[in-house]
DNA sequence: AGGTGTGAACACTTTCACAGCA
DNA sequence: TGCTGTGAAAGTGTTCACACCT
């Protein structure tokens, strides 16, 4: 898997994988929910069964990091979830700018639960001049034309890009020529950034791509396997 | 990569990863664009230019499937247009209800290109009395107590899970008990579906921590490479 | 005993490189 | 000559299995 779909960090002299990355995410939510519910330690097997994988794979994944348990115990909850915290960055709050005041990003303005994970939605800006002024679950719509002075003046870490597919990448530009450090796009449309600045993309047509395509070989080719 | 996050499936007995099928996906969408253009051959160069990906790539995700080029020559775009849609089951349309009339529930409900896409949205439900009746985006809303009706009736192929993360479950399980095929799930929670039944997860909160952990890791440890 | 940490084996994906055809 | 189609090589990711600590 050479130049996989997903470029890897170096961290303690070894790549990471996007994937341990987003399982980290998972065990981050996991632990969440397991501290709140008073439990104090938990095993690699315990963070498998409610992460969907095995294991291994969970300690193979942390690892990459540290060594964080104990050895015929397991890992104390508290001190786990903290230190995933600050492997992903969740220990300081993040400044984003939702580009794009359609539905989507309506909706994701809107998202109350940004708050509580660590994001901050500090503008949406829209290129259209008659939504300019409206509020979107607490944040006004500024003009599209101010976003480089916005990204500044407000020293925005994030974009998120819900806009059309054919104004993507043109914002994407003006976003990091403006000095974010990375941006989650929802647009269909491969955008480019620079190395150095972060990239993912949700695409729900893609996805829903994949489903039809998985129903529709289920019926002609062999059997089961449809897992994402 | 023994037992991939993504499975696969068996088609001219070979195994298809879940990667190739979402790059179909895209080369699909690609040639979709080049065919409105007017243009009728394409290379795998010229593809793998406009997918951020490499012509063996190309060639190969399309070998998984058949022979569709000429040598020397390219891909004719509307035949290659058109195989791709018969693999990914684009030839038909698709009915799809959405679960939850929250702010993400109604934005899909009102996105347009699903239409346009090949889905059809025949169904909108939720659990808020006060919302059933309701339209968004000329859909109405119907009470979640009638989706395994709803289901049965319009034989719905497809379900999209937009409720808070502690009713995904067992919304999955009505579903697939009223006879769905594929489930996109929206909620921050990793659902369980028997073997057979489609599954893709869209987490957004999972994007946005990938997206800290490499700015953050950036810093930290060597270099660039923060491409999704 | 019991569960972690990890090198090595295994599985899968991508890239290379070139034969083969138009 | 030019570009496809594809085995084989290279590169990554996951699972195994066991030494090691508590």
């Amino acid at each position: 898997m050479a130049r996989s779909p997903f470029a890897s960090q170096r961290v303690r002299d070894t790549r990471v994988s996007e994937y341990a990355v987003r399982r980290l995410s998972l065990y981050h939510r996991i632990l969440r929910v397991m501290e709140r519910g008073g439990q104090d330690v938990v095993s690699s097997d315990d963070l498998a069964r409610e992460g969907r994988t095995n294991a291994a794979q969970v300690r193979k994944d942390l690892s990459y990091f540290g060594t964080f348990g104990k050895r015929g115990r397991g890992y104390d909850v508290t001190v786990l979830r903290s230190r995933i915290e600050e492997i992903l960055g969740l220990d300081k709050r993040w400044r984003v700018v939702i580009v794009g005041a359609g539905r989507l990003g309506s909706a994701l303005a809107s998202y109350a639960d940004f708050g509580r994970l660590g994001f901050d939605i500090v503008a949406l800006v829209d290129s259209d001049g008659s939504k300019v002024g409206q509020e979107r679950g607490g944040v006004t719509v500024s003009s599209v034309a101010d976003l480089t002075a916005i990204v500044g003046r407000d020293t925005v870490d994030l974009g998120i890009i819900a806009t059309p597919a054919p104004e993507a990448q043109r914002v994407v530009d003006q976003l990091v020529a403006a000095g974010i450090k990375g941006v989650l796009n929802f647009a269909p449309v491969k955008v480019k950034v620079p190395d150095g600045i972060g990239l993912r993309n949700v695409d729900i047509s893609i996805e829903l791509e994949g489903l039809t395509f998985d129903i529709t070989s289920a019926g002609a080719a062999a059997g089961p396997g449809l897992e994402s």
